[in-house]
RNA sequence: GUGGCUGUAGCUCAGUCGGUUAGAGCGUCGGAUUGUGGUUCCGAAGGUCGUGGGUUCGAGACCCAUCUGCCACCCCA
């Protein structure tokens, strides 16, 4: 057989030890205060039927779906007529029943619809696994990721959307990354679309209107012009549209206060306010978010300090089980993008003391004859609760200090020929270099030691 | 999906105009020391130059394709 080069797939990232205390450092605190704002835990299988995730992103997020190559002979449905004359997304619909989740939203939406007759409603589930996108990998952004959701079902009322800012705020205060949350309404930027007289073409107005930071705000209103919007209506507009944290009651100025979507940021600014989260929320009439399928209020977190894209982003959205025959049950949620957060805590230096799973002490024999001897003092250091690393084979300890050194294991019992014949055993402290020898059957003694080493 | 940049030892990088056996530092392994690590000294291993073609007497270098990482679009966590 030929020797196969060792390579990752496209975009896909392998977690040593290192990284892994770390995400599973930020995952325990976002599961910590997912559980205290009492969202229960959820997860759903990887694959999706390919019908369950197509038409709910847009164009371009449908473009974005790894699809499933169907299993056996997935030729023989396909008529020669259709091989020739079908484009590749058709035929891909042909061939492929099955493709990976692109978020974890619309899997959520396919089990509330599933299972709505024992669900107690308003139902709030949390779900932290991983998502697959057929992008082009940059720094930050990867073909597969974590999201960690939290969404409530079957409730209108917007102090889903007060909880839910509340937990970014407290989320991000726990790691500590200054971020910025920002909100806005579906339902304000379809207000704001009919002064221009792009009632018809919404989507085409608020996607030129995103892109503000990068081509700023001449050229956001020649693109307006050039698409044919109202030259009136984006004059009126350019005024103030492009301050990005106007106060809401300039908008309320600007567009009346029975403006829809207007009335819902008013409340959920004023009530988050009262409770005084440590990150602020900012109004922003720029902000648009693409996922087709939210209608209400919008959010998204950028970090301050660091440039690794958004951190996080939700909304809520009126009728997702709609498309799987449910309706009226609506939802709001928020996602984190555990990938980038993680960029954002090593960016930012912020680590906190990450949890290792390093022993917190080595037992190591030096001769052949001491090894069943040390082998117990394992079992007794282990059963006591303490980390323990045995050191398999009798080697000089010049080698398994080193080692102890190198893997950072603080502490290390030596067994030999001594020992072995008065019960002891010697520990070494490798951080001050001292070492101390202590009897076997003085277990508080010992166990005081290898917990607090004072010597 | 579109356009651009990139790849030499485990890591960071040299490598002249296309010319003989591809180098350095760090790291790794062994020894100096038969019960004591981090320092020092000595020694060794490690490369089909991302991969596959092509041009050439001769390619790490030039050309084409492909993969990867990165950048700008697009979009998004």
């Amino acid at each position: 057989m030929s020797k196969i080069k060792p390579a990752l797939v496209q975009g896909t990232r392998d977690f040593g030890p290192e990284v892994m205390y770390l995400r599973n450092h930020v995952i325990g605190i976002i599961r910590e205060v997912f559980e205290r704002y009492a969202f229960q835990p959820l997860e759903t299988p990887a694959m999706e039927r390919l019908e369950t995730l197509t038409g709910k992103y847009g164009d371009e997020g449908d473009r974005l779906i790894f699809k499933i190559l169907n299993s056996g002979d997935f030729k023989k449905d396909v008529s020669d007529y259709q091989w020739t004359t079908s484009d590749s997304a058709t035929l891909a619909g042909l061939l492929c029943e099955k493709a990976l989740r692109y978020d974890l939203t619309v899997p959520f939406s396919r089990f509330v619809s599933m299972n709505r007759h024992s669900l107690v409603l308003p139902f709030k589930r949390y779900q932290i696994q991983p998502v697959w996108r057929a992008d082009r990998p940059q720094k930050g952004r990867y073909r597969e990721f974590y999201q960690c959701d939290a969404d409530v079902v079957g409730s209108t009322s917007l102090w889903q959307e007060v909880e839910l800012v509340m937990i970014y705020s407290e989320v991000f205060q726990r790691l500590n990354i200054p971020v910025k949350i920002r909100i806005n309404s579906r339902k304000l930027l379809h207000s704001i679309a009919q002064k221009a007289n792009a009632n018809d073409r919404v989507s085409t107005f608020v996607t030129i209107l995103d892109k503000l930071d990068k081509i700023g705000r001449q050229a956001v209103c020649n693109e307006w012009l050039k698409a044919g919007f109202d030259a009136g209506g984006i004059g009126a507009l350019s005024s103030w549209i492009f301050d990005r944290e106007i106060e809401i009651s300039k908008v309320v100025k600007h567009l009346g206060a029975d403006c829809d979507g207007i009335e819902e940021i008013i409340f959920v600014l004023e009530n988050v306010k009262r409770l005084k989260p440590q990150a602020p929320l900012l109004f922003d009439p720029t902000l648009a978010r693409g996922l087709d399928y939210y209608t209400g209020c919008i959010f998204e977190v950028v970090a301050s300090g660091v440039e690794v894209g958004s951190l996080g982003g939700g909304g809520r959205y009126d009728n997702l089980t709609g498309v799987f025959g449910v309706e009226g049950i609506p939802g709001v949620g928020i996602s984190f993008g555990l990938d980038r957060i993680v960029l954002a805590v090593e960016a930012l230096g912020c680590i906190p003391n990450t949890q290792s799973t390093k022993a917190t002490v080595m037992v190591t024999g030096l001769e052949e004859e001491d090894m069943p001897y040390a082998a117990e003092i394992t079992a007794k250091f282990r059963s006591t609760g303490i980390r323990t690393e045995f050191y398999p084979a009798p080697v000089k300890l010049k080698k398994s200090l080193d080692y102890a050194n190198k893997t950072g294991i603080p502490l290390v019992a030596i067994v030999g020929e001594e020992e072995r014949k008065t019960n002891n055993f010697t520990l070494k402290n490798l951080t001050t270099g001292n070492q101390k020898t202590f009897s076997i059957h003085q277990k508080s003694d010992w166990l005081d030691a290898l917990n607090q080493p004072s010597f």
